[in-house]
DNA sequence: GCCAATCATCGATAG
DNA sequence: GATGATTGGC
């Protein structure tokens, strides 16, 4: 392996010695390149990979990294422990379930399910009911998770977050009480869950940490300014034995507020470790000087200045530029007619990527798309694996490896005709509970679902030799699957062959247990996504948040408004702003040369009213005249002109504004 | 009491 | 477009 290629500070970062250590990388700066080679250098130093840790924040992140390593120092790489905090902790849980009390085959719900056990909660202790409209099923998770990562009471989040709850504190901790009782006692925990027991595996049970941190002989841990105190908690106590920690990442990135995460993390590292080396990496050798230029603007931006200057490595190039368009009917062409401009001009499609804040704003464009016939794939929202149908194949495995999963049978007793939401719970809580846990069909005789209820027992009952078998039992589970959908989906037909993928999954994995644990923190991948000759026209659509350490030669950015970009949630709130900004940031650094943000003047608005037009992101930047250049894109023209200035004109008339 | 159908309301980002 | 509150039927 050669060091050559680094330049001065990341070599220092990957030669550094053991014990804690902060690397502090801007956008661009070569992060991934310096992880990969500290992993490659730690093994020609001999250290085995099998005691690396790695923890990034997808696993596509740590996939890539791994990928790399092995290409320097071999397939041996592949022993190194890579993966998200989640997935970590899902592995180390199962060995150590015992020692917390948990059933050591104990199964990971997605969010919705767990939403749906809260609802269940909720409507049990009767909150649900009239008088005053009580927080959402969603809500009320979304505090209960909130508490836990943040490390704050109830109340607290309420008073910062949901003050129009602020009265209900006591209904929200009865119903996480309630919620976390009937968790452990079915044998399930949610992805907070994964993180808190973790935690307290570390903190509580000292042979448990000694044992699990003296395999860990070196813990580095990607994006740590996206860390919440858990986590960060988690890779302190992970590293405790040898004190060898590294962690990278950008304050300026930081992007996950939202789910809990604090900067303060990154900010107050050095303070945990007296000895600490930081290392700052300050080169970008991505962009080009006007693209770093428009994204130190956006910081300058910022309420709380971070006085991070990117230096480009790389030179000149374009401005970056802002295109004026009506509303997204008129965005989508403007950005299909740039893509194709600029894959004429020699960017392929694969090196583009539209950018978009919430992952309905492309919604439209892809439609575009479509009719353009140009190949996409899109990262963020909806995922393959969170469909309902791919949901409901797959509460039917959970039944068979688990009949006790109250969940999955609510899920799948609502399939039926008469049928509703309290006779489901009560079954499911009822086998969960029995000593003997099947459906019993027969005391239904004489109801509408009973020939149903039979049909369902005598297949589960056929399906259970099959536990040890993933494949075969998802095979057979999505055979008969299949013949129920036309009852329970009006569209069935087009959901019906997504279900392929699921025995595709099935073979990765040695049990039932695995492929389902995996499925739920690691959401499937669409196996029939189409997938046109080579990579090379393939364009990726992505949320910015989902587009984090990658890069492109051309970035679009779509839906710079008021109520798009930046959302209508964050108008009101300082801190809001902060990381739409710092959102913003993300977004444009990671565009190598070709930068094109798309600023309708009309967006239909989701969430609170009374969004007029403009962008109040872009407002605030200095300069923004030097740094960018206007257009205007006219659909009659087909192309970006300055020449139809007096389109809004017209427009405004027409629309009598 | 429970279920299905209807109307009103609120809506993001992710493991 | 989903969730929740309401209504009307068994």
């Amino acid at each position: 392996m050669s060091l050559d290629e680094l330049n001065e500070a990341q070599r220092a970062a990957v030669q550094s010695r053991d014990g804690a250590h902060l690397v502090v990388a801007g956008a661009g700066t070569g992060k991934t390149r310096t992880l990969v080679h500290r992993v490659a250098w730690l093994i020609e130093q001999g250290v085995a990979p099998g005691q690396i840790v790695l923890l990034t924040f997808t696993r596509r992140a740590a996939e890539e990294m791994l990928d790399r390593v092995a290409a320097q120092v071999g397939p041996e790489a592949r022993a190194v422990r890579g993966g998200t905090f989640h997935a970590f902790a899902l592995g180390a849980l199962r060995r150590f379930a015992d020692t917390l009390g948990w059933t050591p085959s104990f199964t990971v719900m997605d969010r919705e399910d767990a939403e749906d056990m809260v609802g269940l909660v909720r409507s049990e202790l009767g909150y649900a009911e009239g008088k005053q409209k009580f927080a959402r099923k969603g809500t009320v998770l979304d505090v209960l998770s909130r508490s836990v990562n943040t490390h704050k009471t109830i109340q607290e989040v309420l008073s910062d977050q949901y003050p129009q709850y602020g009265a209900f504190a006591d209904a929200f901790e009865a119903i996480g009480r309630r919620y976390a009782e009937r968790k452990q006692a079915h044998g399930v925990m949610d992805y907070d869950d994964l993180l808190v027991l973790l935690a307290t595996l570390l903190r509580d049970h000292p042979e448990a940490r000694r044992k699990l941190s003296s395999e860990a002989h070196h813990v580095l841990v990607d994006e740590f300014q996206d860390t919440n105190r858990l986590q960060a908690e988690i890779a302190v106590l992970l590293s405790s034995a040898h004190g060898n920690l590294m962690v990278v990442g950008d304050e300026a990135q930081s992007i996950y507020g939202f789910r809990g995460a604090s900067v303060r993390n990154i900010l107050d590292f050095p303070k945990l470790f007296p000895d600490i080396q930081i290392t700052k990496l300050e080169e970008n050798y991505r962009s080009t000087q006007p693209v770093l230029d428009l994204a130190n603007a956006v910081l300058d931006s910022a309420r709380e200045g971070f006085h991070k200057r990117l230096r480009a490595v790389r030179g000149e190039g374009p401005l970056p530029r802002i295109v004026d368009v009506i509303d997204e009917h008129d965005q989508a062409d403007a950005v299909v007619k740039r893509i194709l401009a600029l894959r004429a001009a020699g960017v392929p499609v694969s090196k583009q990527a539209v950018l978009f804040r919430s992952a309905y704003h492309s919604f439209l464009l892809e439609t575009r798309l479509v009719e353009e016939e140009i190949a996409f794939k899109k990262f963020g929202g909806m995922r393959f694996g969170e469909a309902a149908h791919i949901k409901d194949a797959l509460a039917l495995v959970r039944l068979v490896a688990n009949p006790r999963d109250a969940m999955a049978w609510f899920r799948v007793l609502g399939w039926f005709e008469g049928l509703g939401e309290k006779t489901a719970q009560k079954i499911g809580d009822a086998i969960a509970n029995a000593d003997d846990p099947v459906l019993d069909a027969a005391q239904f005789k004489g109801r509408k679902y009973h020939a149903a209820l039979l049909d369902l027992a005598n297949q589960l009952d056929s399906w259970a030799p099959l536990v040890m078998e993933p494949v075969s039992c998802v095979e057979a589970v999505v055979a008969w699957y299949r013949e129920r959908m036309p009852s329970i989906y009006d569209d069935a037909k087009r959901r019906l062959k997504d279900l392929d993928a699921l025995p595709l999954v099935a073979e990765r994995h040695q049990s039932i247990e695995s492929f389902l644990s995996t499925v739920a923190i690691d959401p499937i991948e669409d196996a029939n996504a189409d997938r046109p000759e080579g990579d090379d026209e393939i364009l990726t659509l992505s949320t910015i948040h989902s587009s984090k350490g990658l890069e492109w030669e051309a970035v679009h950015l779509l839906q710079l408004a008021d109520g798009g970009f930046p959302s209508a949630w964050s108008l009101d709130d300082d801190s809001a702003m902060e990381e739409e900004i710092r959102l913003l940031y993300v977004a444009v650094t990671r565009a190598r040369r070709e930068l094109w943000l798309t600023r309708p003047h009309f967006v239909r608005t989701r969430g609170p009213t009374g969004v007029g037009p403009g962008c109040s992101l872009l407002e605030p930047i200095e300069h923004l005249d030097d740094l960018v250049e206007f257009l205007r894109h006219d659909p009659e023209a087909g192309a970006d002109s300055a020449a139809s200035e007096d389109l809004f004109r017209r427009l405004r008339s027409f629309l009598d504004m």
